[in-house]
DNA sequence: TGTTTTTTTTGACAAAGATCTAGTGATCCG
DNA sequence: CGGATCACTAGATCTTTGTCAAAAAAAACA
C-alpha cells in the first residue's frame, strides 16, 4: 500500500488525513492468472490500483476477441465508463498474469469525494488521465503504422511486453497474429 | 440560447437559479468559414456550445494535416485536454462552415463550479462524455473497416457530412483521399 | 466572367495486411 | 510421461490501401 500512498502524495499532494479517509476504504485482492476482474454485461463497481500483474481489456467474440487495452503494475484500472455510468460493461477484463491490487468500491469512493477536500480534484484528474490516454491512442491509430505501434509498445514497456501473448498485442495494435509475426521477423 | 437552456434542463436537470448563474457568463461569438477557434500552441480558454456550424479538429502538418475530429451544431466543443490542464494545445480547431456559438471562459466556469450545486456534476459528466466518445472511436478504429467507418459517419450525420470536404473525412477515417474516392465509387 | 487554385477522381503499380492452410513448438493437464 | 490444446510461424493468394502522376471537376477570386 506504501506504493499507492507515495503515488497519491507525489501526484496529487494528498494530506495525511485525506489519505487516511481514502485508504481505510481500500480492499486488497488477488486474481490468479486467467481469471476475470470483470465480465461483459456486469456493472463495474471498483476502481483498482495494480500493485502486481498485467490486465487485459477486451470485447469477447466467438471467433476472436478484440483486445483494446492493457493495464500494468503501478497504474489504475477500471472499466471506467461502466464505473462512472454504473451501466453494464460492454467488455471484459482478465488477469494475464497473477495480479495483486488494492481497490475501492463505487459507493465508498463517492463518500470520499464528499468527505475529503481533494476528492473531486482527484476524480477529475483520473477522468482527464483516461481521456488523454484515449486521445493519444486515437492519434497513434490514425497516424502510425502497425509496425510503429508495435515498436512504441515495445520501447515503452520493455520487460512487461514479454509476458503478454503476441496474439493479444496483435489485436491491440490492430492487425492479425500472422501479420505481427511477419513484422517481428522483419525487424529482428 | 434557448437551445442551450433546454439541453441543460433535459440532460442535467439544472435549476433556474443555477442556469441564471451559468448563462450570465456565456458570451456569443461568430466565426466565419475557414477561421480558427484555436491555433496549435495556444491554451484553450473556452468551453463552447455550437448553435450553428461545423468545426474541424486537426494536427497541422506541412504536407498533410491529420484531422481527428469534428464537432457539430448542438454539441459542446473545446480542446478539452488543453482546457483542463491549461497547457498549450497540440492541435488546431477550424470552422469548416460559418459558426455561431455560446462560450464560457475557464475562469468563469471555475467560478460556476464553486457557486452552483450542479457545477461539479456537469463538469464530470462533460469529461465522461468526452472519454466515452474516444472509447467508442478506439473500438471503431480497431474493429471496423474504412468503408464501415465512412458509412457510419454517413448514416449518423446525413446532412452535415455533405458540407465537409472529403479529404478531411478521409483523414478522419484513417485513409487517403484517393482510397476514400474508390470506396465511394464502389458503394454508389 | 474568366482565370487560378483547390478538391476530387482515375489509373497503374507497389506495399501492407487479411485469409486460408498447415506445420512447429510450447504448455497444460490427466 | 504423453496426448491434447494453444500459441506462434510460415507460405500462397487475394483484397485493400498507399504512392505517384495526371486529368477532371469544383470552388475561390479578381
Amino acid at each position: 500500500m506504501d506504493q499507492l500512498k507515495l503515488y497519491f502524495k507525489n501526484t496529487f499532494g494528498i494530506s495525511e488525513s485525506d489519505w487516511a479517509a481514502f485508504s481505510s476504504k481500500l480492499i486488497y485482492r488477488e486474481f490468479p492468472k486467467k481469471t476475470h476482474l470483470l465480465v461483459k454485461g456486469k456493472v463495474e463497481n471498483h476502481l483498482s490500483f495494480i500493485s502486481e500483474g498485467i490486465i487485459r481489456l477486451y470485447i469477447p467474440n466467438p471467433d476472436n476477441d478484440l483486445t483494446f487495452g492493457f493495464a500494468f503494475k503501478g497504474n489504475f484500472v477500471s472499466a471506467y465508463d461502466s464505473f462512472l455510468t454504473q451501466a453494464p460493461c460492454i467488455y471484459s477484463m482478465e488477469a494475464i498474469t497473477e495480479t495483486k491490487l488494492w481497490r475501492i468500491s463505487y459507493q465508498d469512493l463517492e463518500a470520499v469525494y464528499k468527505s475529503t477536500e481533494i476528492g473531486n480534484f482527484i476524480g477529475r484528474k483520473a477522468a482527464e488521465e483516461q481521456f488523454l490516454k484515449k486521445s493519444q491512442r486515437e492519434i497513434a491509430l490514425l497516424n502510425d503504422t502497425a509496425e510503429q505501434r508495435y515498436l512504441k509498445l515495445f520501447t515503452e514497456r520493455p520487460e512487461l511486453i514479454q509476458k503478454i501473448p503476441l496474439k493479444y498485442i496483435a489485436s491491440y495494435i490492430g492487425i492479425t497474429p500472422q501479420a505481427l509475426s511477419r513484422i517481428r521477423k522483419r525487424i529482428s
